[in-house]
DNA sequence: TAGATTGTTAATCGATTAACAATC
DNA sequence: TAGATTGTTAATCGATTAACAATC
């Protein structure tokens, strides 16, 4: 075994990392140094074993009896998933949804950064939004080659994604961060993150329905 | 077994439903009556089997060798889901997230009404964003008794998102769509279905950083 | 008819949860 | 020390995938 050779984590274990960052992160503020996954699992409403593996899994280790030190697992958790290290981003689609993200101030936190949106819309282009310019779409293979750019955030009208998704992956852009509803078709290197409104609000409809028909 | 008895379907069906729904409206828009599941599957890149699976948890039926109607799915699902009846909802938190689903057109399609929004900044306070009004949260609890609302979307910062969420509930909110990054405690009638972004973007980022470390 | 397709049951796979020895 | 906690292996649970009879 490669001592250095990726981890390959599950989905659900990544999911919710996160969760347990902020709540770490809300325990250093309060002065809190120590934790156990007991008491992580209980403020979470998850179960302490399932807790330790995730930990487990980020590399970080704690001390029988004591438990984990929470700045080591606040850095080990930032390190694994790649939030200490800057990430840039370009954005398409600058209406409601686009100018949202843009101006998501929590975004630094992950040191996520977009740089610029695109938009075919002449009304937009040229415009600033939260300090970032709006583009012709045009213009994005030269930015996102020129700056090496791995990120690309879709919040372009569903019939329009598969299309700007197609020249975001020629011009280099290696992750997709998809908003729209559509299904993208994208070579097995390209990495595709669907956050999909319409399946969340339907797991929210049904829910209702089931309790009151 | 009672007849009429609610299923409680597995929420991984619930949420590949609306990408079927999608695929099936585009598909009688060319002109097209009748689909199998190995077809849905190839357009969507699933397995056939769990498709039939999921369909068949919307009580629809097809026929062997022809396959399904596709009126039969699109009515089927959108009944299932209860995209049929209109779903009344009110909005907390009028930021740059609140408006922009305020302005979202998309949700005419899944008969999700956002009646009004609230917040408890006074330069919001008073304003029309997209058609509707932006109320103090004071005045949350009578408008939802009133009307019945039985959905709470929540945009508002990650720390008032709690307190927000038990004024909600208290009024006679059933349902949270929660935009925040809190973990919300509340009553197990209480239904809460999480939008997390930084949950996705975990995924994101540590694909990313699988392929290139 | 023959073969594609449905509907359903069985097998597999992967994630969660339980059990437990090691430890401080 | 005793008991709480970690780390890990085993058992369970649930979802996906495979197999196959029924059907048009």
């Amino acid at each position: 075994m490669d001592e250095r050779a990726i981890r390959v984590v599950a989905e659900p274990t990544l999911r919710r990392l996160p969760a347990y960052h902020r709540l770490l992160a809300a325990m250093r503020a309060r002065g809190r140094t120590v934790v156990s996954c007991t008491r992580i699992a209980s403020e979470l409403g998850l179960d302490a074993t399932q807790v330790r593996k995730d930990l487990a899994s980020t590399g970080v280790v704690g001390r029988p009896k004591i438990g984990f030190a929470v700045d080591d697992l606040l850095t080990g958790i930032a390190d694994f998933l790649g939030w200490n290290n800057r990430s840039d981003a370009v954005l398409a689609g600058a209406g409601h949804l686009g100018m949202a993200l843009m101006g998501y101030r929590g975004f630094e936190h992950y040191r996520l950064n977009i740089l610029a949106a695109f938009d075919c819309d002449p009304e937009k282009i040229g415009r600033a939004i939260h300090g970032k310019e709006v583009f012709a779409v045009e213009k994005l293979p030269d930015l996102v080659q020129r700056l090496h750019v791995s990120i690309g955030i879709l919040t372009v009208p569903t019939q329009a994604a598969q299309s700007v998704a197609a020249v975001m992956i020629q011009s280099g852009i290696r992750a997709l961060w998809n908003f729209t509803q559509a299904h993208l078709d994208v070579p097995e290197n390209v990495i595709v993150e669907h956050v999909d409104l319409s399946a969340s609000l339907a797991v929210l409809s049904r829910r209702l329905a089931e309790v009151s028909p």
